[in-house]
DNA sequence: CACTTGACCTGTCCGC
DNA sequence: TGCGGACAGGTCAAGT
């Protein structure tokens, strides 16, 4: 799916947009993707729209009745949003799960080809509540992410091989399978190797590989495989210049050794075998 | 308990 | 050209 970049891009969007706006319908075809419309409808139809925010690669829109669309785009959800001068515009189209229809004429479109995102409902108390996501690791773009509670976590996980780990969430959030092969590579560390194995400075290298890869995304308004759009649509260019994802038996960008491709955790992983240790 | 695998879905690509 | 199988940005529950 999106990970931390795409989302964090899409929720820019929103934040900017939406705030103010009421829903002003709701209408799906695929129960699965809007699984509390029942209960729900009254909470979501005819309310106003205050905030959105986003906590790892969840989306969340606060509504004026106490409640937030929880929403997550999994491998390939999009939301898309359409302002009303919009005369040509690509959605809905078949992959169109739910449509929103908002104030003045601007729709929401949540689009999902493979169907395993959703938007759920959350009372705004559990929304608040520490112990809702308290099985989540910290935002890496935040204070709260720092290298003694990075080393803290990956502590408690000392046979787990770095890639699964930081796939897992638990010691950082917002890293998916791109960002972790980027950020091992940028690291200099070989994605199999056991969490215990990590020297301290490895660590530290690998704490500040997170940021910065991230960072780096987010400027160029994350990754676009296939499936991946922003709010307005548009494709994201970190592909572009990646290091090692996507670049199979490419030469690297550092030593110019042939990328190479293998199965770590269940996911495809790509790495430098010079350069990663 | 810690870690790995299968399931949820559709679409695309590759080899025969 | 058609067909089967592997694979794809995530995350749980179920299995070992």
């Amino acid at each position: 799916m999106p990970e931390l970049p795409e989302v964090e891009t899409i929720v820019r969007t929103l934040a900017q947009e939406l705030p103010g706006k009421k829903i002003e319908s709701v209408s799906f075809d695929w129960e699965k993707s809007y699984p509390d419309h029942r209960q729900s409808k009254a909470l979501v139809e005819g309310q106003s729209i205050l905030e959105v925010r986003r906590r790892a690669k969840m989306i969340f829109i606060v509504l004026s009745s106490g409640v937030a669309l929880h929403i997550h785009l999994k491998m390939t959800g999009q939301l898309v949003l359409k302002d009303p001068m919009q005369e040509t515009f690509p959605f809905p189209n078949k992959t169109t799960r739910i449509i929103f229809e908002l104030s003045d004429g601007w729709s929401l479109f949540f689009n999902d080809v493979r169907k395993f995102g959703w938007v759920r409902i959350l009372p705004l108390a559990e929304l608040t509540e520490s112990s809702t996501f308290a099985h989540l690791g910290p935002e890496p773009l935040s204070r709260q992410f720092t290298t003694k509670g990075f080393t803290q976590a990956l502590k408690k996980h000392p046979k787990t091989n770095i890639k699964a780990l930081l796939l897992s969430q638990k010691a950082v959030v917002g890293l998916g399978n791109i960002y972790t092969d980027e950020a091992l590579f940028l690291a200099g560390i070989l994605p199999d190797r056991p969490v215990s194995g990590l020297q301290p400075e490895e660590i530290k290298k690998l704490f500040r590989a997170i940021r910065r890869v991230l960072r780096t995304s987010l400027d160029m308004g994350g990754s676009t495989r296939r499936d991946y759009r922003n709010a307005r649509g548009e494709l994201g260019h970190y592909l572009d210049q990646a290091f090692v994802y996507g670049r199979t038996g490419e030469p690297c960008r550092r030593c110019q050794t042939p990328i190479r491709k293998i199965r770590v955790a269940a996911r495809g992983t790509h790495f430098c075998p010079h350069c990663q240790k």
